[in-house]
DNA sequence: CGGAATATACCCGTTAACACGTAGATTTTA
DNA sequence: TAAAATCTACGTGTTAACGGGTATATTCCG
């Protein structure tokens, strides 16, 4: 008999922890090694607990779903991520997916099956994203190219949501964990690719736009 | 011994649904009569099921659980509504606890002990309410009384909307043929007003207040 | 493979926008 | 008419946000 597959849970929502908890605890195949509802103290949490995946919100507060499966795609190399979403958010996915620090996404209407399916495929290396997923994101692609010469990259539009939010560069530095610098030059690219040097002319482009 | 209670249970994600039946389902006193992940659906269902609670998402499309309590409410009135969301959206409560189509409401962040709890609590008549929403209903009034209460001059909100057209303090010095000083000072006045001190709150504001 | 794009980071200088004051002139209102 | 609100204006100091560079590592893609 093979081990159990381990896995860490985090979401804002502590009734969707134990909903997740007692939906797949049980399942023989399965242990729930830790949760959290905090991505702060999960990250903390995987030092300490063998884990396999590493279930995860995407839209969290402070620290969201992207940022953490990064950190930990960095940190922990072995953890498998598979991302929960209320919606099927495009933007930001689509960087996580590039960049292999998710092997799967599916949306939080599915069912218990196709969960368990979930997390049996990536525990065997897999990859697994629900089918609305992958639409949601061809259509993310396809307004991108045909609607805008201007194309903000994942990370821009990251840092344009959070001056939205009425965060400064060094709060900005802070809840992506890059230096104050590198946020001065994604904003003035932005701004630069925008063609304008106000705030507030990005904010209501954004607007507009649906990036916010 | 008493009769269990009966509970219906909608929710746009069928993980919720799943998770909250399986952590209802363990409970000895708690019986899940029915559950959809359609606000219509579960509407029809209650028709041919005796259910004591509804319990219900607020944020649902395409009806929201505000109107779905209300139907609730009127269709049967002896069933009991718990609302449940994912933050403490305040507007639509507002309502809803004045006109009494619901006898609680809980964040999903809160636990399963605090669930049963509050379950409990309203199968036996009673109202239960999460601090987290107190709280935040609180703030909504005290917002909304305190946001009435601003007032701008005239003056304050010609150079608001000047402001919102990009328009640096000289600019608008030179369009109001005042000092730049004086323009200064306004916006002092403005901030303080508004209890703020960055121009995107500032957007947002006129924005959401039609001042522009 | 090699160029293009992206994300990261730093330096330097400038300046518009602040904070925290004060205060006179005019208009509105109680 | 007296008090309150509004509009006007200035001083001083601080700083976040620019513009204009450069540069490196990595990844993407033809």
């Amino acid at each position: 008999m093979k081990d159990k597959i381990r896995i860490a849970i985090v979401d804002d929502h502590q009734i969707v922890i134990d909903g997740l908890h007692s939906l797949l605890s049980n399942d023989p195949s399965i242990e729930i090694a830790c949760s959290s509802t905090s991505a702060q103290e999960i990250f903390q949490m995987l030092q300490k607990n063998k884990v396999d995946i590493l279930l995860t919100d995407i839209m969290m507060e402070p620290m969201n779903g992207v940022t953490l499966a990064k950190k930990v795609h960095e940190e922990y190399p072995l953890i498998k991520v598979l991302a929960l979403s209320m919606s099927g958010a495009g933007d930001m996915v689509d960087e996580m997916i590039r960049n292999d620090s998710i092997q799967g996404y599916v949306l939080k209407n599915i069912g218990k099956q196709e969960l368990l399916q979930a997390i049996q495929k990536i525990a065997n290396g897999g990859i697994y994203y629900s089918d609305e997923v992958l639409i949601s994101l061809e259509k993310e692609n396809d307004r991108q190219k045909q609607s805008d010469h201007i194309k903000f990259t994942a990370r821009e539009i990251e840092i344009i949501r959070l001056i939205e939010r009425e965060n400064n560069n060094k709060q900005i530095a802070g809840e992506l964990f890059i230096s104050e610098r590198t946020v001065e030059t994604h904003r003035k690219n932005i701004f630069r690719k925008l063609d304008s040097n106000s705030v507030i002319g990005l904010i209501k482009y954004a607007y507009e736009h649906k990036l916010i």
